[in-house]
DNA sequence: CGACTTTGACCGGCGC
DNA sequence: GCGCCGGTCAAAGTCG
């Protein structure tokens, strides 16, 4: 069933080709202590931990990259960003009210009225849930990444002919959330996001033992790896080879990390999230001011370790990893 | 029959 | 204030 995992795999380099494709400022002097020889520092990724084992995107596809608009970071955050805190909202309450089990009828009664009324609380914007976006390549729209999802709605897409569709994780008291959509100058690109932090292991992870599914818990100081989890399954899954950016929508618009696996897709339109992404100058306005400590990301196996980069594009950038 | 999808309606935020 | 838009709900339909 599930693909063989590349955790072992060679494209270990991945967190150099991840700059270089980037074609990031000089971090590694600045920002942080890179360490040197990234490629080489890749190491084999530690046993991996049941921890958090996250979800895994999708199954028959490749992954390309996220995203997000630059114009309007729909995807990543600020539009997004008032439907979410609503959501929140209500995914808080609903916790809240849940915690009296005794309750389910009224509950489910009281949920109906507030959908209608809405007496919400205001001024209350809460926190994003941690998001992780990225692309793949891909005929199927529903990627699974070893969680069961619910579709919980779908809208038409501006400006796309192809529709947005929304997933709730079916585990109880789970409030993950993903969105899929198809990039309307591409598609056979699959834009996935992931929101929220899974609390429970992966259905598909606890038959897969040892197969590598906690790394992403290892990347801290994201606020969530749910997504990046579900991003790095993906990309595990199918061993992709194009561009995956990742980012966290939490930080408003900030991506957390961008990788990138390959420049095989060329979007003009910098309108358009992808086409955005595409542009090695966007990337680079986008990821500085939080970019993932390199350390976390290297040594703890974390995104990079995972994502799959293929050796040609590793030359992407400067060609050398530092 | 339960789980999941479809789909139209609703709601709140945001920009004008 | 109004309209647009993204996100969500939930009834109805579909599937295994």
């Amino acid at each position: 069933m599930m693909p063989p995992s590349s955790c072992d795999d060679p494209k270990a380099s991945n967190a150099c080709a991840f700059m270089d494709m980037l074609a990031l400022p000089d971090f590694s002097s600045s920002l942080f202590d890179w360490p040197q020889n990234i490629a080489a520092t890749s190491a084999p990724p530690p046993p991996l931990q049941p921890t958090n084992p996250i979800p895994s995107p999708p199954a028959g596809s490749e992954v390309l990259n996220t995203p997000p608009s630059p114009n309007s970071s729909s995807v990543s955050s600020s539009s997004n960003e008032a439907a979410a805190n609503k959501a929140t909202e209500n995914e808080t309450e609903a916790e809240e009210e849940t915690v009296d089990a005794g309750k389910a009828e009224e509950d489910k009664d009281q949920d109906k009225a507030k959908k209608q009324l809405k007496p919400k609380k205001k001024n209350q914007k809460k926190q994003r849930e941690p998001r992780v976006a990225f692309m793949t390549k891909s005929e199927v729209d529903h990627l699974d990444d070893g969680y069961r999802w619910r579709k919980y709605g779908q809208k038409a897409v501006k400006n796309s002919p192809h529709p947005r569709s929304y997933y709730r994780c079916t585990t109880a008291n789970c409030g993950v959330k993903k969105r899929v959509e198809r990039s309307s100058e591409d598609p056979s690109v699959v834009m996935t996001t992931y929101e929220g932090t899974h609390k429970h292991p992966s259905p598909a992870a606890a038959s897969r033992v040892g197969l590598g599914l906690g790394f992403v818990h290892e990347v801290s100081g994201f606020g969530g790896t749910s997504g990046v989890a579900s991003a790095n399954y993906a990309l595990r899954q199918h061993q992709q080879d194009h561009l995956a950016v990742l980012y966290n929508s939490t930080s408003s618009t900030t991506p957390l990390d961008v990788v990138n696996n390959s420049s095989s897709i060329n979007y003009g339109n910098t309108s358009s999230l992808s086409g955005f992404l595409q542009n090695p100058e966007n990337l680079r306005a986008f990821v500085p001011s939080r970019v993932v400590n390199p350390h976390t990301f290297l040594t703890d196996n974390g995104l990079l370790q995972d994502i799959i980069v293929p050796s040609q594009m590793r030359k992407e950038g400067n060609g050398d990893c530092v």
